[in-house]
DNA sequence: ATCATATGTTGCAGTCAACAACAAATCTTG
DNA sequence: CAAGATTTGTTGTTGACTGCAACATATGAT
């Protein structure tokens, strides 16, 4: 594998069209021309070649409407190139198999009762991560090389979980966390493509955000949201650190209890108002300092802290204001997430594919 | 000027010789050939293009010692390509024009005496940065698209520098904060090269970070340290923040005062010395919020900061230690800076050539 | 039905990097 | 000190790739 000349040229290419193809769906040759910046022979050239690799299938034109031969549509056969991506929670593992172009080919779930996820993993693949590309599993925590390093929700602390997945199904796993995936998803599937500089938050047991720009995971890019300390003395918290995000806000749980505590919330009982209120400030005085030393343009509450910024926005809303500067709130959108569950596993897929194109060059 | 094709392999070639010649120094053609992975002929006739555009200058080989025909010394012609650099202060603006190799051809320096910055850039560069390929501008503060949208130092908000720059000029410029210069600084000629992410923490009348991955600026990785809300509700700060860390920290002015305080403290003045343990406690517990965000390897303590490191590093660090998870802390060197005053503006001209060099590709 | 328009196809030319054979310059060894 | 070993620069050749232009093809407009 010659790594400079001009088959290395070839093989940019090549991976360039696929990246195309992967990303923006079905496309004509004609789109491709313009979109890649290369000659419609050059384009034909590459799609004869990857039509016999099996990557491509072009379909014989239709008419357009306008005047002129009807391009030829080349599109992903999804079977082609296939990634295993799989989502692990405290109380469940959910399992995709995705092709080529994004399209979701087998799909399991596994609920855990107590199991190491790992064990769980050959069952709920059912063994179809043997013959994918790439393998990529999301956890919440923080990841560091193939190591969860810390997770609130999991309980683990330096596990080193790509080489217990490596062991468990005998082949090689990519680890990410969860609200990066999350991230990369909503960029790549979801609403967030016009964002430069994505922040996820992710509510789960544990609180934790993924910062994405221009729509790659960054190094390191998993933020321990929830061990942002933001009482100095406060309280206790099981990482061992004192007044942590996760220990002092008030309404902390499942999504079911932030439910919970809207509903009595908007049926007037004033203390659960008062403790939404205060999480909500809490988390925007978290925020504050994670938005001034990243500066995003756009934060999306994933999780269960969907719920919360639903029924509490003003809180969080006023608690950052009072936390950042001008400038950067400015240019900060606050959404939700359009992917809902789906995200973190989409990402996760899509984590994969960046391999996978990246291999081809 | 074609975007693919052969002629496009060429020029990425040509600007990765240039680039390993900028960044290593000199060096054999042997070397080169091992370092840029190409064939020997393919090496030769790299630089016999660049000495022809006069780049690139070729020594006969001189014996090594080892067997073998002695192979030949390429190294870059300075005034080849040059870069205007230029630091912004308070008081003073400094300027060096730096040729291809990271040699400083020219340097100069101004007092401004409360004149804007701008209206002394021309006798200060004494018109050089006309015949300069990339021009660049640091400024402490927080910098986006040329525009400095907020800088304590300087007391500015929104001021297009970029353009100003361009009409007192007459040519483009590039703005970029002081820390994150300094980053690129110390990462590329300083002592950082083996960091991943590293973050500088620049000390003036404000206080910024800079992050730099794996050699390189982000897209706005201008931190605004000092903005970090340590204290909810605390002092009125300049921005219109309250509690913000430049308003609480104690110690809190030019190296002078830090010189005088440790001073004092050291001379057993206990109002000094407690002065000087909060002032420590406040900035490791702002640093903590950006450890857990951002995530960096090392650290460097620069400006002023340097000096408050050095006399008080204990309160730093066990502040720091109280405020990120174990891991993060770990993998953490804490360090001051070995380019001094200059980094800014070496940083500042690292920053151009890296434009220059992205410009041959 | 013919022309205009847009696109795929084919053959050709220009460029590039790898390769191999050769030349050059140094060290090593007898 | 001379011949061989070793390392590197040089040159001519080769295979590959992309762009270009001319031609073929398929549709809409007149």
């Amino acid at each position: 594998m010659a790594r400079t000349g001009t088959e290395e040229l070839r093989r940019r290419n090549r991976a360039a069209l696929v990246e195309q193809l992967h990303r923006h769906g079905p496309q004509t040759r004609a789109e491709l021309t313009e979109a890649l910046g290369l000659n419609r022979s050059t384009i034909g050239a590459l799609a004869a070649d990857l039509a016999e690799t099996g990557h491509l299938h072009e379909t014989t034109g239709r008419s357009t409407g306008s005047a002129g031969r009807p391009s030829t549509l080349v599109e992903c056969v999804p079977k082609a190139a296939t990634v295993t991506a799989v989502e692990i929670r405290v109380d469940r593992v959910r399992f995709a198999l995705v092709g080529l172009g994004g399209e979701v080919l087998e799909r399991a779930e596994a609920e855990l009762d107590g199991a190491d996820p790992v064990d769980a993993i050959e069952v709920v693949t059912g063994g179809a991560a043997r013959d994918a590309l790439e393998a990529v599993a999301a956890v919440p925590g923080l990841v560091d090389a193939g190591v969860v390093a810390h997770s609130t929700e999991l309980g683990w602390a330096g596990r080193d979980l790509a080489a217990d997945l490596a062991a468990a199904t005998g082949r090689a796993w990519q680890v990410v966390d969860t609200a990066t995936a999350a991230a990369v998803g909503e960029w790549s599937r979801g609403d967030a493509h016009e964002s430069t500089k994505l922040l996820y938050l992710h509510g789960g047991r544990g609180l934790t955000a993924g910062l994405v720009v221009d729509g790659r995971a960054q190094r390191g890019g998993s933020i321990q949201l929830g061990h942002i300390v933001v009482q100095p003395g406060g309280h206790e918290c099981g990482c061992g650190l004192r007044g942590c995000l996760e220990a002092e806000m008030e309404v902390f749980g499942y999504a079911e209890d932030i439910e919970y505590a809207t509903l009595a919330a908007g049926m007037g009982d004033a203390a659960a108002r008062d403790g939404l209120r205060r999480s909500g400030e809490d988390l925007g005085r978290a925020l504050g300092a994670v938005v001034t030393a990243t500066g995003p343009d756009e934060i999306l509450f994933g999780g269960w802290l969907r719920e919360l910024y639903l029924s509490t926005a003003a809180p969080v809303r006023s608690a950052l204001a009072e936390t950042t500067l001008p400038h950067l709130r400015s240019r900060l959108r606050l959404r939700t997430p359009v992917l809902g569950d789906e995200g973190a596993l989409i990402g996760a897929a899509e984590t994969g594919f960046a391999a996978v194109i990246d291999g081809m060059r």
